[in-house]
RNA sequence: GGGCUUGUGGCCUAGUGGUUAUGGCGUCCGCCUUACACGCGGGAGGUCCCCAGUUCGAAUCUGGGCAGGCCCACCA
């Protein structure tokens, strides 16, 4: 007998004939007519960071795709657009270094310029390797970038109707600024060295009793901004204290107060808390509520607060006022010690804290709401919903979202030139204040007829928040809207739930006042072989590319899906995807069997070993069927492989043998239906190997447009029970056979088999070659 | 340092109170048995991190400890 299926082994190469076929399909572009419920992925557009790009990103989206393939499969129209993100420091990073360039050297105009084309060459890269995994994502009309006008005007448009909504307010943030090249930078700029420094012990003085209390500082010339001094509350040198107040060496009164902050072995026990030295005085002084009292400005000279030191550069009068306090005899001792300094890269100087007036989105009244949405939320896995919910805790102040930077969507605010009232403009247009005039003819206010434009950016979280409103149509396509909102599911990983899930939740109710998604999917990271954590710095990145070429789409999908379960990490190697190779060869030899047999659609009666297998295929798929319910790919790629290989293929494919041969129609029904069910529940999975054996064997049309196999009624659940024993006895007469020497296929004289297995007996003498088959209590051979 | 989370043969993994703990990788032995040598068959290999408790019974529940991972903060 021919089979169908010529080659004897799965050929990677034909994925790019599938890949063409659904194309030809136009099986990847959603259809908003279609007449079936709209399952929404808000896909987390990917950021074009670099090349290599990350293994472990690049199952990640593997996965993702899978999710969008189960919701086809499940029977919905699945709206599962392509982004990518573009905005924001990473970008202004990559062009700088790839131009060799400085952002604040050349024109902004250029620049941004610059920036929108350099990442051009990323993104193709990173598309081509999605598609070389099989990305289904829509590439025509719901393929966007974060960048556009179209998604920026909407980042603006929604800013709008929250200022309208009276939500945004101004007020001061502390910035890491740079004093050399005289900008704020990220947090992402600031590299920490260890420099040799002074650590003064001061004297201060306990207002109350006279007595003097140490105070050590790396920073004396803070003192004109200290606002309090702590100590430990377990500390007993000062817990007996109670409540007093105490006088600054220049003569200020700041109160004295227990906090946890304080540690008890560092310098004296006592810190003073100054405006701004850290993020730890950030903190406090926002938790006490202290008053902010600003001595350096923002060219990193003392200001009129320093007094007789205004001017001074920061260095200049630490210098200064270790001197004149040595004098004055305020100083105890000083200590030279190595200190861990937060440096700027840019200007290779260490950073200062200076506050200065950003625009704030309210988000601390409205934690409770957010906690009771999160409750909501269908979590995948379950126990990730602690991590968004542990955040909402720890909120603790209301969102800056104005940054300085060029590169992101701009502020669209622009201030009267003479009395600074700020006007913000109608929605509906792309606006770029930096640049443009200003839209409006006289201040509100003054009634002046000039304007300056906002020059900063949004924080990249503000265009990252509504991808779930825009692609579900918000403001641009009601109709879509009406179907794909709330959105269905949020696929991303679990280290941005308290940046990109938190910030849509929230932005989502403060416009719509909807809870944005009905599920959220999170899963792990890829790990490298010893368990580490991939990373540039590390290099240990793997670059799939190659990976992908050597083995194909399929058994990279394969391989991931099947090595962790969902939300745990994934290590990458090379051994377990040869191994993912080895199952689709697996299983594409099955098909290849199975294919020299005529399709038989029904069949009246069915044989006892066909109605056992279907029943233990019922049982695979229907554990295959809760894991794709929870998006846990991990349950179905093993629980299909662990069926097709160790008991369709090796009892199952050998026991029927002999039927099949002879055209047995319980037999060659039995054997396609279980083929088309195998390969229809791994092709979300690895949807190339199942769409060329579903073509070859059973329709013209994809088999993604399918769905998922209902439970076979003539299966005999029953005869589960026995699975155990027919698995036993079959490796009992192999072993018989192996321990005499004999081959597999020789012949047996007389073999008694257990009476419960009477049923099967003319599959399991034909199969082990049995001349004389009796039943008795136990399995006895000669 | 704070929070979260994990700890099962050499490696990875299933298993959430009940007889000899699941599967894979690797390893060892034997086989080209007409779908597959990227295969088939057989074997070796485990104090289920440690201690205590609850229970007739614990890998599974409780407490403590140890070790790892992630996120955040970071030493005046």
């Amino acid at each position: 007998m021919e089979p169908k299926i010529k080659e004897n082994r799965w050929n990677k190469d034909i994925e790019a004939e599938i890949k063409k076929f659904w194309l030809e399909k136009k099986l990847n572009d959603f259809d908003p007519k279609i007449d079936k419920p709209v399952f929404s992925i808000d896909t987390p557009p990917p950021y074009p960071s670099g090349k290599p790009w990350h293994i472990g990103a690049t199952a990640h989206y593997s996965m993702i795709d899978t999710v969008a393939r189960t919701g086809r499969m499940s029977g919905f129209n699945v709206l599962f657009p392509t982004g990518i993100d573009r905005n924001g420091l990473p970008v202004e990073l990559y062009t700088e270094k790839k131009n060799n360039i400085s952002m604040h050297k050349i024109p902004r105009e250029e620049f941004v310029k610059l920036c929108a084309e350099s990442l051009d060459d990323l993104e193709a890269y990173m598309i081509e390797i999605m598609q070389s995994f099989g990305w289904s994502g829509d590439m025509k009309k719901f393929r966007y970038r974060t960048d556009s006008p179209e998604y920026r005007k909407l980042t603006q448009e929604t800013f709008i109707e929250l200022w309208n909504k009276g939500l945004i307010y101004e007020d001061t943030r502390p910035n890491n600024y740079d004093i050399k090249t005289r900008t704020t930078i990220a947090d992402a700029e600031i590299e920490y060295q260890d420099i040799q420094t002074k650590l003064v012990y001061l004297k201060f003085r306990i207002k109350e009793t006279g007595r003097d209390i140490i105070i050590a500082t790396t920073r004396p010339e803070l003192i004109f901004s200290c606002a309090a001094v702590l100590y430990n509350p377990s500390d007993e040198r000062y817990n007996k204290l109670g409540k007093k107040t105490v006088v600054t060496p220049i003569g200020d009164e700041v109160p004295l107060i227990a906090h946890p902050y304080a540690k008890v072995e560092f310098g004296s026990g006592v810190v003073m808390i100054c405006s701004y030295g850290d993020y730890a005085d950030v903190r406090i002084f926002r938790e006490l509520k202290l008053k902010e009292k600003i001595c350096i400005d923002e060219n990193g000279r003392m200001n009129k607060n320093a007094g007789k030191y205004a001017g001074l550069n920061i260095k200049e009068a630490r210098e200064e006022i270790i001197k004149e306090f040595k004098n004055e005899n305020k100083v105890d001792k000083i200590e030279e010690i190595m200190h861990r300094t937060p440096m700027s890269e840019r200007g290779k100087c260490p950073i200062e804290i200076i506050p200065m007036k950003e625009w704030y989105l309210k988000q601390m009244e409205f934690k409770d709401v957010l906690r009771k949405f999160a409750n909501e939320i269908k979590f995948h896995p379950e126990d990730k919903r602690q991590i968004l919910l542990d955040w909402i805790e720890s909120v603790s102040m209301d969102w800056p979202i104005t940054r300085r930077r060029f590169y992101g969507t701009e502020v669209p605010i622009w201030y009267c030139k003479k009395c600074n009232t700020p006007h913000v403009p109608k929605p509906g247009k792309y606006y770029q204040p930096w640049k443009d005039a200003a839209t409006f003819k006289k201040c509100e206010k003054c009634g002046n007829e000039e304007f300056v434009g906002d020059s900063r950016t949004f924080d990249t979280w503000m265009d990252s928040s509504i991808s779930a409103l825009f692609i579900s149509g918000y403001k641009r396509d009601e109709e879509l809207f009406a179907k794909a909102f709330p959105v269905t599911i949020r696929p991303q990983a679990k280290e941005i739930i308290r940046t990109w899930l938190y910030y849509t939740m929230l932005r989502t109710y403060l416009l719509t006042g909807k809870n944005v998604f009905k599920h959220v999917w999170v899963s792990g990271h890829g790990v490298d072989e010893h368990g580490v954590k991939m990373s540039k710095s590390l290099g240990n990145v793997v670059d799939p590319v190659p990976v992908i070429e050597k083995y194909g789409g399929d058994a990279f999908r394969f391989w991931n899906m099947s090595e962790a379960t969902l939300g745990s990490d994934f290590r990458y190697s090379e051994d377990k995807i040869q191994s993912a190779q080895k199952f689709l060869t697996k299983l594409w030899n099955i098909s290849r069997f199975i294919s020299m047999f005529p399709v038989k659609k029904t069949a009246k009666e069915l044989q006892p070993a066909d109605r056992w297998v279907l029943a233990e295929l019922n049982k695979a798929v229907a554990k295959s069927a809760a894991g794709y319910g929870d998006f846990n790919f991990f349950v179905p790629a093993n629980e299909m492989k662990q069926f097709s290989w160790n008991i369709f293929a090796d009892h199952y494919l050998e026991m029927v043998k002999a039927r099949a041969y002879n055209n047995d129609l319980s037999a060659l029904y039995t054997l396609h239906y279980c083929l088309q069910s195998i390969i229809k529940m791994l092709a979300p999975i690895s949807p190339f190997i199942t769409e060329k054996v579903w073509l070859s064997l059973y329709s013209k049309e994809s088999i993604h447009l399918e769905e998922f196999p209902k439970p076979n009624k003539k299966a005999g659940e029953e005869l589960c029970k026995l699975t155990d024993l027919i698995i036993k006895t079959n490796s009992e007469i192999w072993k018989f056979k192996k321990e005499k020497g004999l081959a597999l296929n020789s012949e047996l004289k007389k073999v008694i088999l257990p009476e419960s297995l009477r049923d099967f007996s003319e599959d399991l003498k034909s199969m082990h070659r049995i001349t004389t088959l009796e039943f008795g209590k136990e399995l006895s051979i000669e």
